[in-house]
DNA sequence: CTGTTGACCGATC
DNA sequence: CGATCGGCCAACA
C-alpha cells in the first residue's frame, strides 16, 4: 500500500464519527475499514490530527484505550453507557461493526 | 539519510 | 497473566 493519503485520514475520521454512543471499535478494526495498512497508522492520525472526533471510542484490541488516557475514556464511556470492568470494555458487546 | 518513537496487533515464551 | 519480538508506517531530531 502505497503512503498515506488525503482520503485514508478522512476514511478514519468519519468511521470514528459513525460510531455511535454505547460502543467502540479497535485501532485495528478501524484501520483495517480504512484501508491503512497498519493500526499505527490511526494512533499516528490521532496524535497528529485533534479533531472534535469522538476518539474516546476508541480503544485497543485489548479492550482497554492506551494507558495514559485509559482513565479518563473510561470514564466517558462508562457515561455513555459503556460499563468497563476491571478497566476493560467487553468488546463482544460493544465492539461496533462497520 | 539514519535512528527513535508512538493513541497498535498478533504470536510466542 | 506478563514480558518480548517482529512487523507496520509516518513524524521528528
Amino acid at each position: 500500500m502505497a503512503p498515506i493519503t488525503d482520503e485514508q485520514v478522512e476514511a478514519v475520521r468519519a468511521l470514528v464519527a459513525t460510531i455511535p454512543a454505547g460502543r467502540v471499535a479497535t485501532y485495528g478494526d478501524i484501520a483495517a475499514a480504512a484501508g491503512l495498512s497498519s493500526p499505527r497508522i490511526v494512533g499516528w492520525i490521532m496524535r497528529t490530527d485533534s479533531s472534535d472526533l469522538p476518539w474516546h471510542r476508541v480503544i485497543t484490541a485489548s479492550g482497554k484505550p492506551a494507558p495514559h488516557l485509559a482513565t479518563r475514556q473510561l470514564e466517558r464511556l462508562r457515561a455513555e453507557g459503556v460499563l468497563a470492568t476491571d478497566g476493560r470494555v467487553p468488546l463482544a458487546d460493544v465492539r461496533h461493526a462497520f
